[in-house]
RNA sequence: GGCCCGGUGGUCAAGUGGUUAAGACACCGCCCUUUCACGGCGGUAACACGAGUUCGAGUCUCGUCCGGGUCACCA
């Protein structure tokens, strides 16, 4: 379309300083060099302070998504936004990620430092090349200032919801949308304030039809409203960043939450309108929440959980969090997962397709099943390593507990680990310091002994119990002193005929592992007593003796 | 309210016109067992509703209902 010379003009007076022209971006920002078939994934969030779990999602969905394809994933920063803007915003997103596994080739790296040639990675760094692509499309007449205040616009709102029509800049409300070139540039050149809005030239009645790479085919009505391209400060709002960024970035698939999907028409229009090739999209379901009988979108304000952190700082180790992730929202996971127990996430074979399309609810039970396989399937060594870092920073108490004694403290995590039915009892590093306590005499709790045969029971063991003997032997020794004691020396014995005993040797060892740990619920008593070693053992025997006088 | 997206057991989910409608979590029972776990076996429990197309519908179409999202100079 040839631009028409008031165009030109209009273009020059909202635009006086030099930009770079569209064209000169297309050269610094050529298509990129890849292997047929790649694609370049984007995660590009605000820096408002913290990773929210949707975010972690899409961006681990871009990670894969690129991986796969011999592509490549970039973070951008979508800083436009000056007021959420948070101090140290970008290093929460950055770390966050990292703890995750995620890695970025390109983009943001730190909160000083961009790599790759398609940067500045940062929005609020990029306002020459939107004002470009933003003098442009002013020259073809498809952008034109407004004058309206946001006092007018909230006027304009209130009418709109009294007459009952939709809200919104466009039609006949669009009021500066006719305004006479004279007139627009008289009242630029008096310094009125203005913001720069898309000359939308869609039909409402008809449709968009995009193929959504989750969703399938999707129908739209054609965008009619006259956003606002440029704020009064010339920064652009997300969607004209995003449209801009998208195409010099040249990112060919787009992944992102389904909040954005009733702006997918605008984008669509903005695309076509700036003559750039529209990326392929996949809208991600939003994580719900069950809120008294009904669900609601997982909410930064009310639920800790929203953020990445709050599992970290519960000690939920961070591939289980994904690994939650990919069973609540990706078909197929588990059974991958089943099939490749040791296989690192990363090679997960990643299908977009397979993604959820409806909301899912949040389930800590899962959740906790999830993580409790995680951390199963890790060797002593490596669950100490983990408790000790987590514990270092988020209970002090529990680092100088473990670290009192690495070699003591690996030997108890050993207990029942690393076999072929390892032991599931820890889901979060919250719940080890409960779960070790009996190993350590300044936290260990004697316990009643309900039982009648109680200290008869103690007396007759601490004749036979030997820290010596092997496994088998110490349960020998157990079996032959349960006869003398009248219970049975095996369950279906004792099952047979209950009346013959007092018990059976089940309820002697739990009066042993009350006196030894002062739990009813422990892993292997044998193992643990190795770990306390005999006179910790026998203290203890003997202690609990003393209390039953 | 307009527009859009969803709706299979309590939760997550397979399923793409013909299945006894998978599986996982949770729950219950049994077995194994030195307790508790783990593991094994079994069980309760679902296609939102109504029309239509078809020999045949969870699967296709329409309507209804329900849930969610979105309608900013926020992203």
């Amino acid at each position: 379309m040839p631009n028409n010379k008031n165009a030109v003009d209009l273009a020059a007076a909202l635009f006086p300083n030099r930009t770079s022209t569209v064209e000169e971006l297309e050269t610094r920002y050529p298509p990129r060099l890849l292997p047929d078939g790649a694609v370049v994934t984007r995660f590009a969030p605000s820096p408002t302070g913290y990773l929210h779990m949707g975010g972690l999602f899409c961006a681990f969905c871009d990670r894969l998504t690129a991986s796969k394809a011999n592509g490549l994933f970039f973070l951008r920063i979508d800083d436009t936004d000056q007021k959420r803007k948070v101090e140290g915003g970008v290093a929460a997103i950055v770390d966050g990620l990292r703890l995750f596994g995620i890695v970025p080739n390109e983009g943001v790296m730190s909160e000083s430092e961009e790599i790759g040639a398609y940067g500045p990675y940062t929005q609020s760094k990029r306002k020459e090349i939107y004002h470009a692509v933003a003098k442009r499309l002013v020259e073809r007449g498809l952008a034109y200032p407004c004058f309206c205040s946001p006092k007018s616009l909230d006027e304009l709102r209130g009418a709109q919801e009294a007459a009952n029509v939709n809200k919104g800049y466009y039609g006949t409300w669009a009021r500066c949308r006719d305004l006479t070139v004279d007139e627009q540039i008289a009242r630029i050149r008096a310094g009125e304030a203005f913001t720069l809005r898309f000359r939308a030239d869609g039909d409402e009645t008809k449709k968009y039809v995009v193929n959504d790479l989750i969703r399938g085919k999707l129908e739209m009505p054609e965008n009619i409203m006259n956003v606002v391209l440029l704020k009064t400060d010339g920064i652009p709002t997300y969607h004209f960043a995003h449209v801009v960024d998208e195409h010099f970035m040249r990112v060919t698939h787009v992944i992102r939450g389904d909040e954005w999907l009733a702006s997918l028409p605008l984008h669509i229009a903005l695309f076509r309108a700036c003559g750039f090739k529209m990326p392929k999209y996949a809208h991600t379901a939003t994580l719900m929440k069950e809120d008294n009988g009904g669900k609601r979108k997982i909410s930064k304000r009310k639920d800790p959980e929203a953020a990445v952190s709050y599992f970290l700082e519960q000690g939920y180790p961070a591939p289980a969090v994904l690994e939650y992730l990919l069973t609540l929202l990706n078909s197929g996971f588990e059974d991958w997962r089943r099939a490749n127990p040791d296989v690192p996430l990363l090679q997960y074979p990643f299908q977009l397709k397979n993604l959820s399309s409806s909301g899912a609810l949040f389930d800590w039970a899962k959740l906790g099943d999830v993580s409790k396989n995680v951390l199963a399937r890790m060797d002593a060594a490596a669950l100490l390593r983990f408790a000790l870092d987590w514990s270092k920073t988020y209970d002090p108490a529990l680092f100088a507990l473990l670290s009192r004694d690495e070699h003591y403290a690996e030997s108890v995590l050993r207990i029942d680990r690393g076999g072929a039915k390892p032991r599931k009892d820890i889901a979060k590093l919250t719940q080890l310091k409960a779960y070790l306590a009996y190993f350590y005499d300044d936290l260990f709790e004697p316990a009643v002994i309900p039982h009648a045969d109680g200290k008869a029971i103690l007396e007759a063991y601490a004749d036979v119990f030997n820290p010596e003997d092997s496994k088998d032997a110490w349960f020998a020794a157990i079996k032959t002193m349960c006869a003398s004691l009248g219970f049975a020396p095996n369950t279906k014995e004792y099952k047979q005929s209950p009346a013959d005993y007092k018990g059976h040797v089940g309820d002697v060892t739990t009066v042993i592992r009350l006196a030894v740990t002062g739990r009813e619920n422990t892993p292997d008593l044998w193992a643990i007593m190795q770990v306390l070693g005999g006179v910790r053992t026998r203290q203890r025997m003997a202690q609990t003796l003393c209390r039953l006088g």
